[in-house]
DNA sequence: ACGTAAAGTAAACATTCGTTTACTTAGTGA
DNA sequence: TCACTAAGTAAACGAATGTTTACTTTACGT
């Protein structure tokens, strides 16, 4: 026998079609992107994915996972040596914003396959996202925020304009940077000229 | 020879098509919705529906088309009796909101479908998009912000904020008046306590 | 060297879906 | 009444897709 949590098959391929499965899943969509394609990426047939996952909701699953892992330590090395909690929270939007907008196949399936567009998958979809996004609940709640924000409804604001990006950068010429830096201005002191502001 | 635009059969079922249409779009999304389910909800079959729309997609932008019109005109008369441009603007979110989170089969149409997911068709939709974005783009235009800011990026983070809205709307107690009004008063003043306020 | 089991292939299976085709029905104008 | 046309049906087409099956290859433990 062998050790079990060792397989001696090093050559483990399934990181091979992860890794193409979350290319092809942020390009082009989950829905639209055929498990032969993902197969062909890799230089195998469809036949063979099945070996590694049981079924290409198994496959995204397992994409979205890593996603977040990614992601998340990602996003705790940016804020682990800041104090001022809004420049904690400006540095995780810029990571997250980063891992998101560039070029990075594994961050960029967290926004562009929905847990709508997978039917049975949602729901481990919708648990992995939870545990990212509670990331940033903590990061709004050690803001010194004015007395009974909702502070809810501010993370899903926030969290909702960033994960929109996607749909529209490149074409101004924002980068990560710009776009976390506005955000959080205008979370801390809002836009308004000093002029007009009011309550 | 009839009067081409006095089509003399009065029962036009390609407007039961595209309510059909709408409300399966909106519930199920487009890929995931059939032409047969549409056909079957109007109760044709699948074959009727080429007689009023030549493709699929053909009805979709059809559908998309009718969205943007309605919820345009819903969105100007809540805004044309208001004067202050923070009311306009909190006026328009919470018009827009209203459309999009209620039970609105077409206006939800307009967040649930997103370009990516339609092929050839992404470009009449972003076109349409486009058409109603503007509406937001002259409101924010009107409003006295801070010198140097960047307009354009103000109006693609509040739509990414409101656009993100169905994914989460219910799960907290937030009415759309609700979100509007935090919206607003976070464009326009921040959430910082006064004391923490810094430039 | 040999047996075993994982890894992979080629091909088929069973659906599903958008679309087309041939045909029927019914209302309209002349 | 009669020809014409829009509207609709039933059925099939053709392509694509997730998945399975039977068979082959290959590396490793003993």
């Amino acid at each position: 026998m062998r050790a079990p949590n060792r397989p001696s098959r090093a050559n483990n391929r399934s990181l091979e079609l992860r890794a193409a499965a979350a290319h092809l899943f942020a390009h082009r969509g989950y829905d639209q992107t055929t498990v032969r394609e993902v197969a062909a990426a890799c230089g195998m047939t469809a036949g063979a994915v099945y070996v590694h996952f049981g079924s290409k909701h198994a496959l995204l699953i397992a994409v979205y996972g890593e996603a977040v892992t990614r992601v998340t330590k990602r996003l705790a090395v940016s804020i682990e040596t800041l104090d001022c909690p809004w420049q904690r929270l400006e540095s995780a939007v810029r990571a997250h914003l980063e891992a998101v907008l560039q070029p990075n196949d594994y961050a960029r399936v967290m926004t562009r396959v929905l847990p709508k567009d997978v039917g049975e998958a949602r729901i481990e979809l919708i648990a992995l996202r939870d545990r990212y996004e509670a990331l940033f609940r903590a990061l709004i709640t050690e803001l010194p925020l004015v007395p009974q924000t909702d502070c809810g409804l501010v993370r899903l604001l926030l969290l909702g304009a960033i994960n929109w990006t996607p749909f529209w950068y490149g074409h101004g010429g924002a980068t990560p940077r710009d776009i976390a830096q506005l955000t959080v201005t205008l979370l801390r002191n809002g836009l308004a000229q000093p002029s007009a502001r009011a309550l």
